[in-house]
RNA sequence: GCGCUUGUAGCUCAGUUGGAUAGAGCAACGGCCUUCUAAGCCGUGGGUCGCAGGUUCGACUCCUGCCAAGCGCGCCA
């Protein structure tokens, strides 16, 4: 049930069979303010222009062909041509009992579900993870799970880089540390210091440069030594990714995982293709494809270069090795990147690439997701190499450390064990939530204090609000189902119609790939709730007022728990 | 030089194919815990939507130009 869509359907024809063209859309919104109901159509102005006709008088028309009786207490004309559409408070509690009864809240399923390979988190197995990787990491898999709670069939790629010029050196510094398996892993249990320790061995001892680009050469080549040493780092590299995964409540496993070797095979096989349907130029030794779409005002093409002139392949070619992959094998209608901005003309370049050699279909949608680079409080980007990273397990810590700073402050009674879980749950919901309610596709500069905020809109606000309706539950005693649901007080009503709005949200973020809409309606209806909860006591009131709000708290929990599921963050019974 | 992205309250940000008087949170100020969890609620103040034009009944939203910031542009990924 879709409230927006459903009001579309019915005052769009209506609109139509007032006189609009054909494909006239009643556009319908939710109320900017309260006194103009709670849905406006602000279709009928432009579909009047077009008719050369006074607003007004096509919105009478379009009253005169419409029948809303069932849904709406009144539909009124305002403004230079607004319909103003007031809902009946007897329909909203029919549908909010049909959503109590239904698993999944009564949002509909897609009609046409659609196979999408979600490509995200990507992190590069050489170095620990950093905060760099959280956006990605965090917005893909909650669109992972949208995606999915709608009906399409998602695949979730974990395209990790674990190929290329930086494992020379790894490899080399591994074998010279000639250790045994148990304390290599050790080692390597801080892979950021053990990827400097050899970044810095490349750089000042030239015998030890000279062994790691053997290694790599030795590596491509396939020398079985050399890939049994870089399988064992690729081991540790993911069981620590693993470890990232399962604290921040991402879904990600060894399953999703198609690093860029796994395609190294099919490189040969790009190049021929795109040579064959006549690609490819030869440019100063490289080989590149030129697309007039990237042509500037200066008239010069960029060039996406596939092959370098000593023979190698760069990322653009295993990129386009990943699409056909992911149209082919994996079926995909819908290929969405969850990655940094930075890397767009890139993307486009490889998505036109793919589309003119036909390694994707015609009408294969292909997606960046793009966001902003994270940036220190200097205004420049962090620096991956000289330390100025944060990994991403400190950040984790360090938001549990608050968390359970302020649960003992404020909840001492619990035991130990409740206030870690209660900790643990709430820190890593904030560190998830300060991501997910943003949409900036700019950049954005790192700052704890905002990401471990748990006041305002946060996680810890949605969490809490779950919290206060399960100790209700707690006190409540016998419900009774089979009371009305009675909408009186303004609160009640309020409540009503922001709890039927879950579906609204999740449309949007699944066409646009943004979660911030979903924060934004969660935000919204626990503050609904909040008011309601000051405004309307329910244990205290008459039996069936009481099982009447007894009914609301319950969808209100059933919403919010669903919404944060879908954006990976947990709720908690009591905190 | 060419291209992409961004510019909204002191700070962080919303603003859904152009809609009614531009909204939240934080910070500031004032109220509310003998009553279902005060991580909360209610209220007050705070704006030249970067600047200038244009399109129209109507522009934060679309177009053009300019200013500012960030990023990207043939052999790293």
């Amino acid at each position: 049930m879709n409230i927006r869509q459903l009001l579309d359907q019915h005052i769009s024809a209506a609109l139509i069979s007032a006189g609009a063209a054909k494909g006239s859309s009643a556009v319908i919104k939710q109320s900017a303010k309260a006194k103009f109901g709670h849905y406006q159509a602000n279709g009928v102005m432009g579909a009047a222009k077009k008719l050369q006709m006074n607003p007004r008088k096509l919105a009478n028309k379009v009253l005169e062909a419409l029948d809303l009786s069932d849904i709406a207490d009144k539909v009124e004309i305002a403004g230079p041509g607004f319909l103003n559409i007031h809902l009946k408070p007897e329909w909203l509690s029919q549908r909010l009992e049909d959503a109590l009864d239904h698993e999944t809240l009564n949002i509909d399923q897609v009609t046409e579900p659609q196979t999408v390979v979600i490509d995200y988190s990507g992190p590069n197995l050489a170095k620990e993870m950093h905060v760099g990787h959280l956006r990605s990491t965090i917005i893909g898999d909650a669109i992972v799970r949208v995606l999915r709670f709608i009906g399409h069939t998602v695949i979730p790629q974990n395209h990790v880089g674990d190929w290329g010029t930086q494992f020379g050196m790894l490899l080399a510094h591994m074998q010279s540390l000639q250790t045994s398996k148990g304390e290599l892993s050790m080692q390597l249990s801080d892979l950021e210091g053990f990827y400097r320790e050899a970044k810095k061995r490349f750089d000042v001892e030239p015998d030890f440069a000279e062994t790691a680009r053997d290694y790599v050469v030795k590596l491509q080549a396939g020398d079985a030594n050399c890939l049994m040493l870089w399988q064992q780092f690729i081991d540790i590299s993911l069981q620590h990714c693993d470890d990232v995964y399962t604290s921040l409540n991402v879904l990600l496993t060894r399953d999703d995982v198609m690093p860029e070797s796994g395609y190294n095979d099919d490189l040969v096989q790009i190049i021929t293709d795109l040579d064959k349907q006549e690609l490819l130029t030869e440019d100063q030794g490289a080989k590149c494809v030129f697309l007039d779409e990237f042509k500037g005002k200066d008239d010069k093409i960029l060039p996406a270069i596939v092959q370098k002139s000593n023979g190698g392949y760069l990322y653009a070619t295993t990129d386009l090795a990943a699409l056909r992959y992911r149209y082919a094998k994996l079926d995909a209608n819908r290929i969405l990147y969850f990655v940094d901005a930075r890397q767009s003309l890139h993307l486009n370049q490889v998505f036109a690439i793919a589309k003119k050699a036909n390694f994707v279909a015609q009408d294969t949608q292909l997606e960046h997701m793009a966001f902003g680079t994270m940036m220190g409080k200097n205004g420049k980007p962090f620096a991956t190499r000289d330390g100025g990273t944060v990994k991403l397990i400190s950040l984790l810590t360090e938001a549990e450390q608050r968390a359970l700073d302020l649960v003992n402050e404020k909840n001492p009674e619990l035991d130990e064990t409740e206030r870690k879980t209660v900790a643990h749950t709430v820190g890593i919901g904030a560190v998830k939530y300060a991501d997910l309610s943003k949409n900036r596709s700019s950049d954005y500069i790192f700052n704890w204090d905002t990401m471990l905020s748990f006041e305002g809109n946060t996680a810890p606000y949605l969490q809490y609000a779950y919290a206060r309706i399960q100790s209700i539950f707690r006190k409540a005693g016998e419900i009774d189902h089979n009371a009305p649901l009675n909408l009186q007080d303004a609160a009640e009503k309020q409540l009503a119609v922001k709890l039927l709005q879950l579906s609204e949200a999740v449309e949007v973020v699944a066409k646009d790939g943004t979660p911030n809409i979903l924060c934004n309606y969660l935000f919204e209806l626990a503050g609904n709730f909040m008011t309601f909860y000051e405004a309307c006591p329910i244990l205290k009131a008459e039996s069936d007022i009481k099982n009447s709000r007894l009914k609301l708290a319950k969808l209100t929990a059933q919403t919010l728990g669903t919404g944060l599921d879908l954006l990976g963050i947990e709720t908690l019974e009591r905190m």
